[in-house]
DNA sequence: CGGTAAGCTGACGGCATGACAGGACAAGTA
DNA sequence: TACTTGTCCTGTCATGCCGTCAGCTTACCG
């Protein structure tokens, strides 16, 4: 099913192969955290990884195809984000619980990957579908369990009709990651990374909900 | 004050030279919505304003330092933005106004500057300072007025204490931002423009003030 | 009409790209 | 051990863009 891992000749991968393969991702990942992804060259990724450009493009097809591969390796570990929603409940202390436990999990990998999710983010936002599909891959989990959630409560009467569960549980999503992807930018405006965790909490339970939440 | 405008070699720039320089601001800012910013090369733009390369170099040191030209144009237009929240009252239906009215303008904006914004908002997660300094040009204008309209409902005791106004301000145009340049995402999980709208003005409306609309 | 500064470009060295052919190496076979 | 096979890597090359400079053309002014 998964395929054996394939050089762009099509031969097939070895235990050396693979490991060279491994190593120009890991060299790509870290320059892509300490540079503009602009300004990142096959070259220098190959001298990282102390091998030359030829045997870079014998892995991938050019910088944004390994970009991409990075990116796919990611999106399989995002997936998880997934148990941070599902099957939890929006009442109560439990609710205030399932908010605040959704923003810290959702902050931190996005801090993980901080760098790559950078270039996803503007791939998808320039059009790429591949970048695009990827990025839905990752918030699609999220956002489709926040989505169930709202439906339930709309179906307990616990929430209003004329709300989109889909509208409200997107934009929440689209928030977290945007705050995520701009932490600092909080910082300067005398925002301290521990206020701004509850903060969001409180807006992902106000638009989940309706309500203010119990703590 | 303002200062003529210079070529690189420090000559002022008289009328044609304007005209030329402004002419490849132009042709940068169509390429840009017509490509990835990582594709766009100096000899295309040059030829694209049927000129050449070295012109170019003539009044910008390279393709990001026009691109900042662009972006400060655009930053100076953006500033307009607070007219959207200075002196709304956010109670009763006024309230439920205010949100719907910034919504629709902060989506609008980013859609007119739509691929420039995108190669700031990667600037400025990438670090770079010049980048941020305009995205905040932009965003500190709405945020502060939010934040203020928080602080104010605060202060009548119609906002929790424990809220952290800058952090919910900052936290509620983070969302407009990143919902405005991924649209087209929530059409394809079956969110229409039409829909999305009252949705975001809903979750601005309670992150505010903590409260349902009254519409 | 001549002087001066603005405006533009051809051309060039330098470097990244991407392709190829061939050498180095490990593993299996006789 | 010698030979074979297939994987893995690199030297090298044509191509194309970058960024710079000297020098030519154009516009303005006394």
């Amino acid at each position: 099913m998964t395929g054996q891992v394939r050089t762009v000749d099509g031969r097939v991968a070895g235990r050396r192969g693979q490991a060279t393969r491994q190593k120009l991702l890991d060299c790509l990942g870290e320059m892509l955290s300490s540079s503009p992804y602009r300004d990142v060259k096959v070259i220098d990724v190959a001298r990282k990884a102390g091998t030359s450009p030829a045997t870079f493009y014998q892995y991938f097809p050019d910088v944004e195809g390994a970009v991409l591969e990075i990116a796919e390796e990611m999106a399989k570990e995002g997936a998880g984000l997934t148990e941070l929603v599902a099957g939890r409940s929006w009442v109560g202390k439990a609710g205030w619980q399932a908010a605040e436990e959704l923003v810290d999990g959702f902050l931190d990998f996005w801090r993980r990957n901080d760098a790559i999710l950078r270039v996803v983010d503007l791939g998808a936002a320039e059009g790429d579908k591949r970048f695009y599909k990827i990025r839905m891959k990752i918030l699609n989990a999220v956002t489709n369990s926040l989505t169930d959630s709202v439906k339930e409560l709309q179906a307990k009467r616990k929430v209003d009709q004329d709300v989109n569960p889909a509208a409200v549980a997107g934009s929440l999503v689209a928030m977290l990651a945007a705050v995520a992807s701009h932490q600092k930018g909080f910082q300067s405006w005398g925002v301290k990374q521990a206020e701004l965790k509850p903060n969001l909490a409180l807006l992902v339970h106000l638009g989940i909900t309706g309500k203010k939440p119990t703590r």
